[in-house]
DNA sequence: TTGTAGGCGTTATCAA
DNA sequence: TTGATAACGCCTACAA
């Protein structure tokens, strides 16, 4: 078949009307090798009037140069997980990497085999697992060792097979407790998140805040991520009058954990002050502002993209990366009453 | 090279093991054509003890069949484009498409070009434009006719070059006006967010619901999407008396404004009721609860990459389709005083 | 039912 | 500097 159809044009198609060969075109348009400039000017202008555009099978298959990197993840919706994605886009567009999204529904295996087989179904240059829960650990162990994988992890774990950004929560923790004793509370609880090891960083960090500062340790109020939760944690709260600071693992429990004192007449931060984690765009248009450890998730997406770009293009796996969370404060905590 | 090292196996090592040719190994693969039970397994019994996977460039090269949806958008952390896009990936994990994004940084030239270059620089079966803005508008223009392309929309246009799914907010819109008449508020005050066309569909929801109640139409308080944007709204109405039920473009407008009612001293919803739009998960966790008009994003996502997909693969062009939002009765309207 | 051979569109190697 | 030509990995007539 000639090519006169509808067919996209082609590199032949392109050599034909310029009046040269093959090779001339695709030389002048990967710019690696020198061609005449009387040539060049040909080949321009029948690919400008023809509109090709090269065919991207085609180029990887004989170049074996892929650009399109996979992100795992548990979700896209929540906000860390969406601004990760949005830090990844943002830097694999700068970079030139086009990024392809997979979510792994749930626990069960065959919605992890069907998220990593259409993964690997493509032709990819690497791939991120977002890592903020359990899933994401078992994602990274599904993936094929050949392929370059790095994971944006929400906590510091021990350097393992794959290299990971992570956002140091231990650390966020740790200040956010010193905060709350800093303003002359006795003790600080917690209602903690789910976490992809016993503890969540955030947690260890509050437990060390405590610890160094040599004061009593409340048991832990264990909870999930949404403010029903948090509701329901606060209600475990409430009556007992020692409480008057609570760190949360996130922004949403400490909504939730702020209602319940609410319902109950206990004021924040008159009565008692509430710190959340993340910082997430309601945070500050709460009432009060929520004071929270501010995370910087789209920047931490744009870490991961970063180290998997220089991994595949100069073959050194890179180091695991780092980021500090920072206290935001706002108007949800206060010093105690009296 | 002979294939003894690293590299991922390909057909003929599998049919080198299996003791048969290529193309029987294709055929096993595939599927389409009938293979003797015998050579089948051991073809298999090679594939699994090779973990042979097809490399996807060879097989669109040859095949022309594509399996990536690309989506453009002006974003994906907001609320509604990051809900479409979960819709959306969800739709297209189940149909066995693999989904990549772009997002158009800017009204800026060069950022279309770039985002839309990247995105052709793929294999595409199609792509969806995510049309909450009007630079979803210009997106849509800039990719090729050759292309089949839906637009996820958020408001009901008249029928364009490319088919489309959209909310129909304008009887949100109208819906929501209906209930606080109803409650017994002579008139309803109106924040209006930007629009891809002069007036939006809510907008225009909220003027004929006036209208039809034969009511007096104040005039419109135009602003952007953000609770500051809605804030200086709030302002603006707050030292009217006349204004005691107030319909918000979407729920973050309605943060503001009930922040700027809350500062000057006039409750919500005892004063004035306050209506917001989109049902984003704060807005029931919100001090009152919000009452909104909910539009389900994620199946809006769905349909899109569902008139995408069989297009696709049936070739004919889908017709448009439309999806009514409900309003969600929660605390922050109620009947005015006295 | 099975194998052989040709070609998909591009890049890379080799002569000229 | 340019042009043939051989891959890249796979699918699919066609022949056996």
């Amino acid at each position: 078949m000639t090519s006169g159809g509808h067919q996209p044009p082609v590199l032949s198609d392109v050599a034909a009307l310029a009046g040269v060969s093959i090779s001339t075109v695709s030389r002048v348009l990967t710019g690696r090798t020198p061609v005449s400039a009387a040539l060049r000017e040909k080949v321009q202008a029948a690919v400008a009037e023809l509109g090709y555009r090269p065919n991207a099978a085609a180029q990887t298959l004989v170049s074996g140069r892929r650009s399109t990197v996979a992100v795992l993840a548990r979700n896209t919706l929540r906000y860390g997980y969406a601004a990760t994605l949005q830090g990844i886009e943002e830097a694999a567009r700068a970079a030139g990497y086009v990024v392809s999204i997979a979510v792994v529904e749930s626990e069960a295996p065959r919605d992890l085999d069907r998220a990593v087989d259409l993964v690997l179904s493509q032709s990819l240059a690497g791939a991120i697992v977002v890592e903020f829960d359990s899933l994401g650990v078992r994602t990274l162990e599904a993936l094929p060792d050949a392929l370059p994988v790095v994971a944006a992890a929400g906590a510091r774990r021990r350097p393992g097979p794959r290299p990971h950004a992570f956002l140091d929560d231990q650390a966020g923790g740790e200040e956010a407790t010193r905060y709350l004793l800093g303003l002359g509370h006795r003790t600080v609880h917690h209602v903690a998140i789910p976490s992809t090891r016993p503890r969540s960083g955030r947690t260890w960090g509050w437990r060390r805040a405590l610890e160094s500062a040599g004061v009593e340790r409340p048991e832990v109020v264990q909870a999930s991520y949404d403010p029903d939760s948090g509701y329901a944690a606060g209600l475990a709260l409430v009556d007992d009058p020692s409480v008057t600071a609570v760190l949360c693992g996130n922004d949403e429990l400490a909504i939730g954990v702020m209602r319940a004192f609410a319902e109950r007449g206990r004021r924040v931060p008159e009565d008692v002050s509430v710190v959340g984690f993340d910082d997430q765009p309601f945070a500050r248009m709460w009432s009060p502002p929520l004071t929270t450890v501010a995370q910087d998730f789209v920047d931490l997406g744009r870490r991961t993209l970063g180290m998997l770009a220089r991994w595949v293009e100069t073959g050194e796996r890179p180091e695991d990366s780092a980021a500090q969370p920072t206290l935001v404060v706002r108007e949800s905590a206060a010093p105690p009453r009296g």
